[in-house]
Formats: structure tokens, sequence, C-alpha cells
DNA sequence: GATGAATGAGTGTTCATTCAT
DNA sequence: TATGAATGAACACTCATTCAT
């Protein structure tokens, strides 16, 4: 390790954050000991702290990192194209670059969140900001009239943000990948194409042509 | 607490279930300690053992039941009626009926899940058995053709239950539960009338009548 | 060690300050450690805990007990008789019956006082307190004649108290405890004996005869 | 700082001794770090050692330092003049000029030099000597007539010296600073103007007139 | 001379678990 | 059945000290 390099301190800020980010995946961010995190970087524990003050620091900054990725992925994905384009990128950007342990990572900071206030306004905040860019989107592709007038764009995009949460936690649990983008893929189209609201919320039996 | 009752320790150890899953839900499986478990019990945490062998094995108890009573509400919905009118009635049940700090535990499950193999087995099983319910229900609607036949109904099951979970997500993250529901309702809405995959993937204009 | 035998809770209790103060005198405050303590008595650093909730409130509650301990003390070695029999016993007492680390407490109390404000404020008023024992002593001594009718036994007290202290520190510093004890009673004798203020402050030579 | 001009060692040492004398009254020696010393002076950590061999020499040559001053003080205050003056003189010396932060580390010097020999026989010879200071003073005006000659200076000057440590204390207290000063000039003058031992021990009525 | 990155030994505190009563 | 005192293994965090640059 060089040391008076200029940059030097950024570089090893970032190599701690990414041992982190491995370890609170592994173990959970209870579990995962400041020790263990050193280890996988050959350092010793005060080490750490000569760039973070604690371990909840770590924790924090994580986050706004993989926050501030996923919204750049979604920004980069949803670049241009049509939905179901955009949509089968980012999944695969999600799903396929980044490793599984920080999928993982997801539900350890939603489960934080879950009790902790600060860091669930954090969260909101970013979850708003992806569902305004992914709303925004969708708008654009309602005024080239590719998707129908009567639909809500902003409940369109919290369901489809729902629905690519919702198939991560799947992937979690262990159904296969390929069952996921399928899903994935042929929701996305079934909402896309849909005639939406053109019918009471009744179960009525579809149109029979 | 009466003792020598038959169906005393049943009662008992579904008391310290109850306490442990309050506990789990406010402060996290690692934060949250025996003592406090004992606590909400007026109980001491040496009593606590003579019920569960450990702190593990009651989080294990509890995900247990949860997924069963995850499973029977699930049943439950889909007893009878159309699609639209049971997925009202199970979002209903899980979000009133369970308090919110259950559905964070949900969350707290998955992270675990993440990195236990054992538990993921478990959770991945219920799950699909869960998948397996919905299915049928939805394989029966089609054969009352109520969904179209050309619509996979594995792959929908899977769709609307990521769903679900997703917008479970939300909520816990304080998106508005009016507007949760409303997502809910209008995506099942959508996927159930879409005339499925009847046109190809790419991004045409819907059809115009 | 009994357990559910009653007071065995105090007794304990009492146990840990006991080694807590033997610790602190023998290396101060912030050298010994909960270990050291934990050790004296043959038990868990754990154990420490069920008692105290911290190394502070530790030290606190000995400082308490010490300052409850010499009040008592004066109070009793002032109950009756002259000044000079009654500062001779408070003296024995202070000296002889607590080990001379109790005295070397005192010093680590004040100088942690130094920067401490709660402390300070606790230390303040017990020391208030004793201040007003003496010096309620000495009023009735002057009521009976026995100190002249010009001496101001706020400032008398005060004086006293202070040059007891400061013999402890010569104490502590290894002065001969016979020669401090001479100056003592040699000083106390002095001041009792004084025509106080009989003459100006400046410097006269004393009365011929 | 300049570097290679000559004394600039001497002038380093004596910038950190300063520092380091201000963080431990402070937070006391142990609670101070060298990091808040070097911070004090805008310096790294590593160039404190570059002319002190560590933590324990530098609470070592504060020590020397504070009790040559101290000695210094004693003297020219003791110069020429009576008692009265000059123990005045002394007292607005070491209260004026010295900040309260001093004082307070005189009881960190004592409480120390409880459990520590080496640093206990050095205060302990520095005691003396101003012990022996005052003695001779006192003895000069022994000589002079201006103390009665049945008078043990060598006990006059601990008991005086006592008195002083004693109201040092008290100023760390709280106690005001006029109360103490007051206290310390009467009690000066009634010691100084005794007729000391011209009567027994025992507790006997002031002479009538 | 000076830096600052790094260390490693240590310290207070917590807590799941045990067990004598 | 129930208690609660006790344990002991951790763990986050600190800091005096070192040393390559």
């Amino acid at each position: 390790m060089p040391r008076v390099v200029p940059g030097y301190k950024e570089q090893a800020r970032s190599r701690i954050l990414k041992a982190a980010q491995a370890a609170f995946s592994e173990k959970g961010y209870d579990q995962a000991t400041m020790e263990d995190i050193a280890h996988k970087l050959g350092v010793s524990k005060g080490a750490l702290y000569l760039y973070f003050n604690s371990k909840e620091q770590l924790f924090e900054k994580i986050t706004e990192e993989r926050q501030h990725n996923l919204r750049e992925t979604l920004r980069a994905s949803l670049k241009d194209g049509a939905l179901v384009e955009c949509t089968k990128e980012f999944f695969d950007a999600v799903i396929d670059q980044q490793d599984k342990y920080n999928i993982s990572l997801t539900f350890e900071v939603i489960s934080e969140a879950a009790r902790n206030d600060a860091l669930r306004t954090i969260l909101l905040e970013d979850y708003d900001k992806r569902l305004r860019i992914l709303s925004e989107f969708l708008h654009e592709q309602q005024e080239q009239g590719l998707i129908r007038d009567d639909v809500d764009v902003h409940s369109l995009s919290l369901g489809i943000s729902a629905l690519f949460n919702g198939l991560m936690m799947s992937h979690i649990l262990g159904i296969e990948k390929k069952q996921i983008k399928r899903t994935w893929m042929e929701t996305i189209n079934i909402i896309y194409s849909a005639p939406v609201q053109a019918r009471p919320l009744s179960a009525s039996p579809p149109p029979t042509a």
C-alpha cells in the first residue's frame, strides 16, 4: 500500500466500504464484526477508524452508495428506447452486475429501516426519486402515445418498482433467475399493453374479442 | 399463570412466541434480547429456556408460525369469488390484521435467509406452497374462462406474489397505505384483464379500440 | 456465596464497592479496570454489572459513601468535649481507621472533580455540610466563652478543615505521621488560644508578656 | 516554526510542555490524549515523540517544571518583609498568576504520587525544600523577635503549607476565592500573633484580658 | 524535522446461556 | 415450574507508540 499518494485516502475508504459491504452481506450488519472487515483487508481494526467513525457510519455510507448506484443504473437504463427494452436492461444490470450479496443487503437495509426513522426517511427520499424518474419516463411514453392516456403513471411506476423489488425477494429465496426474468418481462409486457381500467374493478369476463 | 393445568405448556409457549415476535419486530433479531422478551412477559430470562432451547429456535418457531398463518390467510382469501375480490381480501387481511411490525419482521426473516441455507430452504418451500395455492386458484379461473388460455398461471402467480411483497416493502419505507392499495388493485386489474401476450414484446402502440 | 438469602444483594453491592475502592486506590480510577475489581472478588466482570450500571456509577457510589462516612466521623468526633480533644479524635479516626489508600482516593476524587461539574457540585455540598457541622460546634464553644467573641467561626472552620486536608496531602507525600499529628494539634491549639484579631494584620511584635 | 535556528529544540520542548499541561488540566492525565496535545499545537502526534519519549515522560517533565516554579515563587515571595505580607504575596502569585487548571493539576499529580513511588519521592524532596525555605524564613523572623522563641518553626512551616494546600483544595471545589483569601490571611495572622503553647493543650478558657 | 498511516493491546459493556436453589 | 445470580465469550472503539516516507 503506497501511502502519501494523492487520492490514496479515497481509495482506502473505497476499499473499506467494499469489504464492509461484503461482510455485512455475509453475516448481516449485527453479526459482522469490525474484525471481519479488517481481516478481509489484511488490516488492523484500528485502521478502519482512521476512515470511518463507527460501524454505523460504515453502514450509512454503504447505503448511500447503494442508493446512488441504483439511481444511476435506473437512469442509464431508461435513457431511451421502449419500456420493455429499458426494463430488461435495468433488470440485467441489477441482477447480473451486482453480485447476489448486494441484493441481500437490500433486505438488511430494509429491515433496519423498519425501526430506524432516520434511515427510513433517507430511503424513502431515494425511493421517491427513483419513482419520479420512472414516472417521467412513463409519462413521456404516454405522451408519445405508447401508453394509454387513462393510465396513472404514478401508480404504474409504484407497481413496476414493487414488482421488481418483490422479484428480487424471490431471487433471495432461491427462485430460479430464469423464471424471475420471464415473469418480469411478461408482467411488464402485460401491464404495458393492457387497456388499463377500461373496465370496472369487479371481476368481469375478459373482452370476447 | 396457573401451572399444572393441561395445555398450560402450550399456552406458555404461545405467549412466549408472541412476546418474542413483538421484541424482534421492535428491535430486530440481534438487538432484541432474551431479557426484552422475558420482561414483556413479566418473567425471568431463565423461564424462556424451559420452553425453547435458544434464541435461534425462538426465531425459527416464529418463522414457521408466520409462514403457516400467511398460507392460511391466503387460502381463506382465495376460497371463492373473483381474483380481484380475493386479492383485495388478502391485502386487507395482511396489512390490516397484522400490525406493521409483523410486516417488518418479514424483511428481518428474508435478510436472515439470505445467509442461512436451512432457513432459506424452509422459506422457499413455503413460498412454493403459496405459489401453488395461487396457481391453482388462477388455473380454476382460467378453466372458467375468466383468464385467457394463453396466460402462464405459474408465471402470473409469481408476478402477483412479487408485486405484493414489493408493495409491503414500500409500506415499510413509508409509502402511503392508500396509494399502495390503489396500486395493488389497479395492477391486479390490469394484469387480469390484459390480453396477455396478444402482441409481441416490442413496444407497439396499444390497440386503438 | 449464598444466593437467595435476604440482604444478599446489599452485601454483594457492598463487597463490590469495597473492592472497587481498593482498585481505584491502587491504580487510580482510569488505570483500574473492571477486570481488576472482579478479580479481587473472584468473580466475573459481568457480575459487577448486575449491581452497578457502569464504572462511573461505581465511582459515584464510592464517593457518596466516603462523603457519608466522613461526615459521620466528624459528627461523632465533635459530640462533646473541647475542640482540642475533638480534633484529636477526628484526626485519629480518619488517619488510623481508614487505610492510607482511602486517603489517596480523596485526591483522585478531587482531581476528577476539577473537570467534572456534577461531581464538583456534589462534593461542594458535602463540604459545605461538614463546614456547617464544624461551625456549629465552634459557635457553641464560642457561646460557652471558650472562643473569643470576635472570631469568625465560619472562617475558622474553613481554616481548620483546610489545614486538615492539607495535612492529609502531606501524609500522601510521605511526611511522617507523627510530625503531621504534632502540627495538627499544635496549630489547632494555637488557633484556639489565640487572641484573634486583637491586633492589626500588619506584622507587629507579639505581646511581650 | 523555524527549524534550524539554535534553541529551536528547546522552544519546541517548551511549547509541547505547555500544551501538555493544558491538556492534562482539562481532561486529566489519562483522559488527555497525545492527539489532544498535538492538536493544540497544530502538529502531528509523531512530532511529540521527537522531543519526548512517552506520555509519562511528558508528565514527569511538567511536574518538575511545576515544582521548580512553585519553589521560585515561594522564594520570591519570602524575599523580605513580614510574614503576613509575604504570605499574601505568595497566595496572590499562585492563585492569580497561574490559572485554575494548573491548580487542579496539583491534585492530578498528588493522586498519581499516591501510587507511584518514584514520583512520590521526587515530590517529597521538593516539598521538603519548600518547607525548608519557609522554615528558614520563619527562623529569621524568630531571631528578629517577631515570632516567639518557643514556637517550633519546623512545625509551623508544615502547618502553614498544609493550610495553603488545603485552601487550594477548597478552591478547586468551588469555595469563593474571597472567602479563601480571607481565611488564609486571618489564620496566618492568628498563628503569627498567637502566644504559642503558652498554655496546656487542654481546653482552658482564653485569657480574660 | 515532521508526517500520518498503521498497529495491537486493551477496556467497558453486553448478553445468551446455565444452574443451584 | 420458575428464579436470578453468575458466567464468559464477544465486540466496538481507543490510543500510545512506531516508522516509512
